[in-house]
RNA sequence: GCCCGGAUGGUGAAAUCGGCAGACACAGCGGACUUAAAAUCCGCAGACCCUAACCGGUCGUGGGGGUUCAAGUCCCCCUCCGGGCACCA
């Protein structure tokens, strides 16, 4: 990187005497609606600017990816806080010398683009489009470095027929399968929605909404055949938040136990319905259960119902108490009730009868939907039992005996078996597996593993988004019955989605009423055949965008692998922590998909983690009903784009929630005025290559190269870019000190062009604007964020006297100062010698002195 | 109930390994420059006590205990705030 010296300035001296400089400079003040678009223009006109070099590219890689915005058409402060996170890091990496990925798209499809083609008769392609224009436009004027060659929309055809290839890819896998289930519908979607996507039973999208129950024959994905390794290899993703860990553990909630099968004395009539399975984890107390309790929805529990009137009644009663708990999305806080159905279940350990139940907190989708209780050692049988006079019986004590317990006592780790049989003085621990073990050898049971995880039902009855690859022959052929399921070849597609669609609220999808895409033939005997008219869930779309961006353009194929395999995984991924469970799990599934499909090699998507606080004004978060929205395109044009910036990062640790406050920006503003005069008063100071030996010269290096280090320790370590950036602010302050001797000629040229430039490189992934001014400024060629970032120099950083404070038990006395690597003696020495020690140990004894090297003294004064 | 965060001046925050609490800013106050204002520059600034002023002292990181020469930081207990999970058997 060589500095060019224009010819006008070509016989300029080290000194900054003349006026005439000065006076120039005073016009040269720092106008960022000025600067900031013409560099815009630059920048746009020039698309390999930020363009990642080839997988074969003889540099390391770096993926730094932030997680692609919805195109409602405005950009928000969140979107602002996350991509200025992204683009200093991504800027930093390619100062660093790396390869770097740095990509953006568009998560298009989805509901907002229906509603507003009701509200303003648009079609929501067209919408779509224009908002994504609109937030382009801002991104470029933000001055983000994202390379567009790569961008990726994923409403567009390109991208939306390999959802579709993928689709049946997992079809012929046994991935993606059909099931009549009952699923989450809102009613304000008009749609049903994934597990992931309600909120203590509430829409995600509509929070008064109450989602209801239906029974609907849906297209699910096998999320649960990775439900261990989605566990397991969260141990491994020490680069993620322990927060996200947990939220996704949480939400596979994988929990061991057995399955018991419980005879039902005498005859049922019902088919399978002679034994009931339950699910425990604490098999070892099955002595003491003295019930079974059935979900209202049980098959057994049906069964009765069927054959007695009278209960059938009690137990719609207690299926209606569940339902609308369930609807206020407050299941926990439900009364128990129960019925007694009359009939009794066969204790297959003891051989013990006991009166089976249907309770209103069993829940049918958990486990088996019917449990043993034990009253004795679970708080909920507990309270049931004492509301209905069941036996409480209790078969655990404390390893240590001693005192009664009291009941219930729920503890395994330090307690044996009492009074059960030839299990009795058993580690509970113990006695769980030998437990499970003993009933598979008789047949009776097995050690098994529930989850919370469900598979993840991707029906949408909404047009904008994905179709579903998929056909139904009408007539049926060889080896498929009549209205079967035939997936569409890979000739087939992409299945296109029609343009034009009449969007209403009714129910159904869209599709449904689209006789030209409704009608087809099967792809296998060229007879009638209806297409599936659901599309598929939008996050299908985001599972695996990232992908794309690697080979954006592919006709093919999905994405080239050996593309792939160079730059995945994601070494940084940014974004919300909205997204801990349902984006982020879903993508993880998909690629351990892909890579069992052969198509990558990586098990995880993404290496590091880094979730971003939210931006909030008046302490709540903005929104639009609250009035308190800050607009960013308002923020640029009164400070500028870098300013905004900068305060995003200035204003708060970037994992904390950021309280917006506009003096701030005034702030970011005033500070960027004082570096952009300063470095436009020193620009043409050239480097004359003599060695710097003024005072002020090397304090000024030394300054400049602790900053370096600094910051270059922040980039590598914990992101704390509001102090990287107060570290610049206190080297300008630097500077600033020094000015007069700067100008008086008492530094040498060195340092002031070496002290100019490295701020300016220091700023570069901050305010890329400013920063990209002022290096044309100082005569570079060159983008200033292609530059070599600074090395720290430990030599020139290093202080030559420290001041060490002295403490007279743990209280401050003073402060020393002692040239730097003296040895312990010598700060003992010095801090003795010191008039207020002196004055403070007077008359006292000094027990101990602790010298902490190059850190503090403290005297242990008697 | 369980699991993750968090609580430091008027405000945003800093203190990365147990070593000067409050860096850097914002808001504020005082001064310089100016006819004046803006802009800019310089200075003050945790609370309380003492003092005419200096000097000096005490307290202080949500609360209470503890460990240590030394605690915002480590240990125990508690309060409040944010988030996640939840009759999941």
């Amino acid at each position: 990187m060589s500095k060019t010296i224009s010819s006008e300035n070509g016989g300029k001296t080290a000194k900054m005497s003349d006026s005439a400089t000065v006076e120039s400079n005073q016009l040269q003040r720092y106008n960022p609606t000025e600067i900031e678009p013409k560099w815009q223009a630059r920048w746009d006109a020039d698309a390999s600017l930020y363009a990642a070099e080839g997988h074969n590219s003889g540099k390391p890689k770096y993926y730094c990816l932030e997680m692609l915005p919805y195109p409602s058409g405005q950009l928000h402060m969140g979107h602002v806080r996350n991509y200025a996170i992204g683009d200093a890091l991504a800027r930093h990496m390619w100062m660093r010398g790396y390869n770097v990925l740095h990509p953006m798209g568009w998560d298009a499809f989805g509901l907002p683009a229906e509603n507003a083609a009701l509200k303003n008769n648009t079609p929501p392609r067209e919408w779509t489009l224009a908002n994504i224009a609109a937030m382009r436009k801002q991104m470029r004027r933000m001055g983000l470095s994202y390379d567009w060659s790569t961008e990726v929309t994923t409403c567009l055809p390109d991208y939306y027929r390999w959802n579709q290839w993928f689709f049946v890819k997992m079809f012929e896998a046994g991935l993606a399968y059909r099931k009549k289930s009952k699923v989450n519908w809102c009613p304000d979607c008009q749609t049903v929605l994934a597990n992931e996507q309600v909120v203590a039973g509430r829409c995600w999208r509509h929070e008064d909404t109450i989602v209801e129950q239906r029974d609907l024959t849906q297209w699910f994905l096998r999320i649960t055949k990775y439900s261990d390794e989605l566990l397991d290899g969260l141990d491994k993703l020490d680069g993620w938040p322990e927060k996200v860990r947990t939220m996704q553990r949480n939400w596979i909630g994988r929990s061991e136990g057995a399955l018991v099968d419980f005879a039902v004395d005498g005859e049922v009539k019902a088919p399978g319905c002679a034994k009931i399975t339950v699910f425990t984890t604490r098999v070892d107390t099955i002595f003491g259960a003295t019930s079974v309790q059935l979900a209202p929805e049980h098959a057994v529990a049906k069964a009765f119902a069927a054959e007695d009137a009278g209960l059938a009644a009690k137990i719609d009663g207690l299926l209606a108490e569940q339902r609308r708990a369930r609807e206020a999305g407050d299941v926990g806080a439900i009364e128990k009730h129960g019925v007694d159905t009359g009939r009794l279940a066969v204790n297959p350990f003891n051989g013990e009868r006991v009166p089976i139940w249907v309770g209103n907190y069993i829940l049918a989708d958990y486990g088996t939907g019917a449990i043993m209780s034990v009253p004795a050692h679970d708080e909920r049988d507990f309270e049931f039992a004492q509301k209905y006079g069941l036996e409480v019986r209790r078969v655990i004590a404390p390893k240590a005996g001693g005192e009664e317990p009291v009941l219930p006592y729920t503890a395994e780790g330090d307690a044996v078996l009492v009074g059960s049989a030839e299990w009795t003085g058993l580690g509970c621990v113990d006695a769980q597996q030998k437990m499970a073990a003993f009933a598979q050898a008789k047949g009776f049971g097995t050690a098994t593993v529930t989850y919370r995880l469900k598979d993840w039902g991707v029906s949408r009855q909404r047009y904008w988004g994905t179709p579903i690859p998929m056909v139904y022959c009408q007539n049926g052929h060889a080896g498929l019955e009549p209205g079967g399921v035939v997936a569409l070849p890979e000739s087939a597609l992409p299945v296109l989605l029609p343009a034009q669609v009449e969007i209403t609220q009714q129910g159904g999808s869209p599709l449904g009423r689209v006789a030209d895409f409704v009608n087809t033939t099967c792809p296998v005997c060229s007879g009638p055949a209806r297409r599936e008219t659901d599309t598929m869930d939008t996050f299908v779309d985001s599972s695996w965008y990232f992908y794309r961006y690697t080979d954006a353009s592919n006709a093919n194929a999905p994405f080239d692998s050996e593309k792939v395999n160079y730059w995945f995984p994601i070494d940084q991924y940014i974004g919300g922590v909205e997204h801990a469970i349902l984006h982020l799990i879903y993508s993880r599934f998909w690629t351990k998909v892909m890579r069992d499909l052969g198509l990558v090699k990586n098990d995880e998507p993404a290496a590091r983690l880094f979730t971003q606080g939210m931006v909030i004004k008046d302490g709540a978060k903005m929104s639009k009903s609250k009035g308190n929205v800050v607009s960013p395109d308002d923020m640029i044009a009164r400070y500028g784009a870098d300013a905004t910036r900068m305060y995003a990062l200035f204003a708060a640790p970037p994992d904390r929630d950021l309280e917006w406050q506009e003096e701030g920006v005034a702030g970011i503003s005033r500070f960027l005025s004082k570096v952009y005069r300063l470095v436009t008063k020193y620009a043409d100071v050239a480097s004359d290559g003599k060695q710097v030996e003024s005072a002020t010269g090397l304090a000024l290096l030394r300054k400049l190269h602790q900053t370096i280090a600094k910051i270059t320790q922040d980039f590598d370590g914990r992101w704390h870019f509001n102090t990287s950036i107060s570290a610049i602010m206190i080297l300008v302050n630097e500077i600033m000190a020094n000015e007069a001797a700067m100008d008086a000629g008492e530094v040498e040229p060195q340092a002031i062009a070496a002290v100019v430039s490295g701020l300016t490189l220091l700023l570069a992934p901050f305010v890329p604007f400013a920063a990209a001014e002022l290096w044309e400024r100082m005569g570079y060629e060159g983008a200033v964020f292609r530059a070599a970032w600074p090395v720290a120099d430990e030599a020139l950083a290093r202080e030559n006297e420290v001041e060490i404070p002295v403490q007279a038990n743990g209280k401050l006395v003073t402060v020393v100062k002692v040239a730097a690597g003296s040895d312990d003696d010598a700060v003992k020495a010095a801090a003795l010698a010191d008039e207020k020690v002196k004055a403070r140990i007077e008359g006292k004894t000094v027990v101990k002195v602790i010298v902490v090297p190059g850190k503090l003294v403290n005297l242990v004064v008697k």
